[in-house]
Order: C-alpha cells, then structure tokens, then sequence
DNA sequence: CGTCCGTTTGAGGATCATCAATGTCCGTGG
DNA sequence: CCACGGACATTGATGATCCTCAAACGGACG
C-alpha cells in the first residue's frame, strides 16, 4: 500500500551519477522527510573516503575474497552487483546477500572474511584498508554514525531475507526477491520493469529453492498474469496488486 | 573442527557477573589472542553508557515495543533473554532473533521500530535514549567503533540465521539452533548440558518450521543417541562428532 | 484439584527436491 | 558471418519431507 509509494519515490530521487565518489545508502534511524533510502554522506565526507580508497574494477565471475582467508580490506559498491555466499561442506551454497551500489560489504571477523564474494556482473569497487578506515572513522565521528546507520539497514535486510527463506510457498520466495531487487534496480525504462541480472542458480540459491523450482514458480507468476518475464533478465509487473501481496506476505 | 574449540575456550572466559554495568560482547574486526567473542567496553566506557541509561526489570512475556510504533530508546541486555519477531499478514510470526545478556537491540528505522520484541524471561535492559546514544557516540569515535562491531557481529549472526533457514531438513535446522544457544549459554554445569529458556513455538518460528516438527526432531536426535532430553528445557549433548557435523553443514 | 496452554503423537495431503532429458542462449572459433 | 560447443534454463515424473488437521497428553498456575 503506502510502502509502494515510497519506494517509488526513492528510485525518483536516485538520480544518475558517474560514480567517481564513494557513496552510502541506507534509511537514517531517526525520522526524515524523505521517506525511503538517503544518501547518509556529505560532500566532504565522500571526499574523505575517496582520498583512503583505491577504485578498482573487475570482470563479472570474478572472485573478490574467499572465506576463511585473511584480509585487510572493505569495499564499497561503486557500480554493478556483488554475491556473498559461503560454501557449505554439504555442497550447497546459500548466497547470504546481493550488493548494489552504494553498499558497503567485506567486514571481516577476527581478520578474516567469513563469506566468499564475487562479481555477479562487471563491477567497479571501492577498496578501503580496515586499519585506514578505523583510522578515519576515530577522527571524524560523525561519519561513523553514517556507517554504523549503514550497517544497520543491512542487518535489516539480513531479517528481511530470513523473512523470504522462512516461507514455504516457492512463489512467494520469489515475489518477495523480485520486490527486493525493484528496490534496488535504479533506471526503469517503464516503471513497472524490473532488471534481473543475476542466474536462476544464483536466485534460487539466494532463496533457498532449486533452479527448476525458480523456474516453476516463474511460469506460475505469468500464467496467473501477475508478472511478465521478457527474457531471462528483463521482468514486468502486471497486476501490482497481487504482485505487492505476494511480496509482503 | 577447530571450531569446536574455539567456543569452549570463548565460554570458559565468560565469567559469571553482577550485571550492574551494561557489557557488550562481539567478535572484533582484527584479529585478537582470544578466540570466540570479547568484551568491547573499557569500564570508562561501561560507566559512561551507564550514565545515559535507564536500568529495567521486565517479567517474562512483557513486550518490550511493537513493530511500527515509534520510539526513542534503544536497549542493551543485561540478564535474561528477549526474542524480537515480527506479524506477518498471513498469521506467521517469525522470530528473526534471541537476544542474550551483552546483546543490543531496537535499533529504529526511521524513527520506528521494524518488529515486535518480548521478553522470553524474566529480564533486565539497560534502556538508553537515542539522541542521547548518538550525542556520546559522537563525543567518543572509540566508544562507536565497539558499537559498530557489534552491530556487524549481530548481522553475521542473522546471516548464520539465514543458512539455518534454508536447510530443508527437521533435524540440521534444530541442530544448528541448539549449537547456537550452547554459544551463548554461560553456566553449564556439565558441559554438554545445554539450557533452553524459550516454547518450543519459539524455536519453531526462529527456524522457520511447525511445533510438529520440532517435537519430531527432538524425538529422532533422541533416537539416534545424539541428544538427550532430560526436560523441555534442558538438553544434553550425547554424541558430540554427529552433533557438530549436523549442526555445521 | 481443575482448567488452560503448550507439547506430543498420528494420519493424510501438499509442496518441493531429485533425477533425467530436452531446450535455449551466449561466446568462441572457424 | 555462421556453426559449434558448453553452460544455463526449462520441463516432466517420482519420491521424500514437512504441513495440516485432529486428538490425547502433560505441566503450570490459580
């Protein structure tokens, strides 16, 4: 209902941007005016961050760390998306979180990273040595209420995902992913589009589901003409109404 | 493996405290001598969160705030358990986290709180007003960076929550919850007893099955010699090898 | 001692995983 | 430019697991 409407009007604040600075995301803990995500850093701020970080681009596929291995370095989401998962001895390989721009990820525990991450397109990062950082965070307090908000909306989004794995419904599980990804996704063409960038295998395994289950529950949310699917990677919304009810159930 | 270890030397540290002076326990960004979680507070920074916050005594099933509602405070656990879930449409009321002694919690978006949190038992919350929290904060950058550690530490634990979620069997799931409470259980008696505080309905919304289901977990645990059930509310751990390999995959 | 709520136990049904095969897309090399 | 290869996605049939519904049991509290 009312969350639709804000959320949309996130997306028409978020304008298009080059990316050259460092940029955080995330809804503040007190109350603002606008409703949905801000930008959580001034100008300066940016500045700041951008003079301790080294920008670095990868192809899709590739691995940024690995768990269980020592690291010195967080990043920042400059353009393009990012997986985290872990490899389980079971086989599987829950991924714990999809990365947008804006997003902060790599915060290690006791010196070591405790997922694997990799590059689910051509991404372009923002690399930032942990002891640097702790650094300039000790100096300037007010931008480590930023990111200590920033964290917190990611803690958010953790519970928001166990929400979605928790349900048994294989379409609800994937509305519910769908919805998140609507969120993130910056330049709709029509408004009703959604961008899919990432595999079935990497959905399914983000919800909990098999690939052949993700594709079941694709051709259900068409035959019911909720949502329709261009292609593999291109999504749109038909009937909004029950799009938004299977999404928030 | 050696994870085992490591928590066996992280609650043998843990030693039994009056609880008069708020206490926060994470695992640190960079790597520390000791294994497992640590106090982050220095007592000068003990005390002066103290100074800002509100002692409270709860009884069991007190709810502590409502998801939606606004509120100022942001709490810090002394003694008890608290879980925090939250009312969905479709009549589920999934737990997304326990919170134990040294956990923080209410952290609002936006000037509400995002679920609905109740005390499991009879509890004791250190209550701090969050304009109040972020004046310290920005008085003292040292004092925030244990906060953000923390906050990051809980968002590992809701991404452990998650791959918990996900498994598809009965007993992998209630293994992986009864591993995670041993963690934070701070007095045992013999060391393979393992107290439960919480319903089984709890444990039944936190890993996202029916109380059925739970209760037939238990019963084949017991079967197998892996687990014993002395009551509802304590657990004794039979056959340690079978029980961490469920619990970990 | 009785009531009530939570737990346990059982039988039947729904949903997804698994396994196997076909189909589709994309990138590569000729 | 086209043809080929391989990875990914779809589709179908079968089986395992858990949910649902219903009833009996147990403990906690007045």
């Amino acid at each position: 209902m009312h969350t639709h409407v804000t959320r949309r009007a996130a997306t028409l604040v978020h304008a298009p941007m080059p990316c050259e600075l460092p940029s955080v995301r995330a809804i503040p803990f007190s109350d603002t005016d606008a409703n949905g995500p801000v930008r959580l850093l001034s100008n300066r701020q940016r500045h700041q961050i951008a003079s301790i970080a080294i920008r670095t681009r990868l192809r899709r596929n590739t691995i940024v760390y690995r768990e269980h291995t020592r690291g010195e370095s967080i990043f920042i989401v400059a353009d393009g998306i990012i997986k985290t998962f872990r490899n389980l001895p079971n086989g599987k390989r829950p991924v714990l979180a999809f990365w947008f721009p804006e997003d902060i990820f790599g915060l290690m525990e006791a010196g070591l990273y405790v997922n694997t991450t990799q590059a689910v397109t051509d991404v372009t990062l923002f690399r930032i040595p942990l002891e640097v950082l702790k650094e300039t965070l000790l100096a300037d307090a007010s931008l480590q209420l930023q990111l200590l908000c920033k964290v917190t909306h990611e803690l958010r989004g953790a519970q928001r995902h166990t929400i979605a794995v928790q349900r048994r419904d294989a379409v609800g599980r994937l509305a519910m992913f769908l919805r998140a990804l609507e969120d993130h996704e910056v330049r709709h063409d029509d408004k009703n589009h959604i961008h899919i960038p990432m595999s079935r295998t990497d959905i399914a395994d983000y919800v909990g589901l098999t690939p052949e289950a993700i594709s079941r529950a694709c051709r259900r949310l068409a035959q019911h003409g909720i949502v329709k699917f261009a292609d593999r990677s291109r999504a749109q919304v038909l009937d909004r109404r029950l799009f938004e009810r299977l999404g928030s159930a």
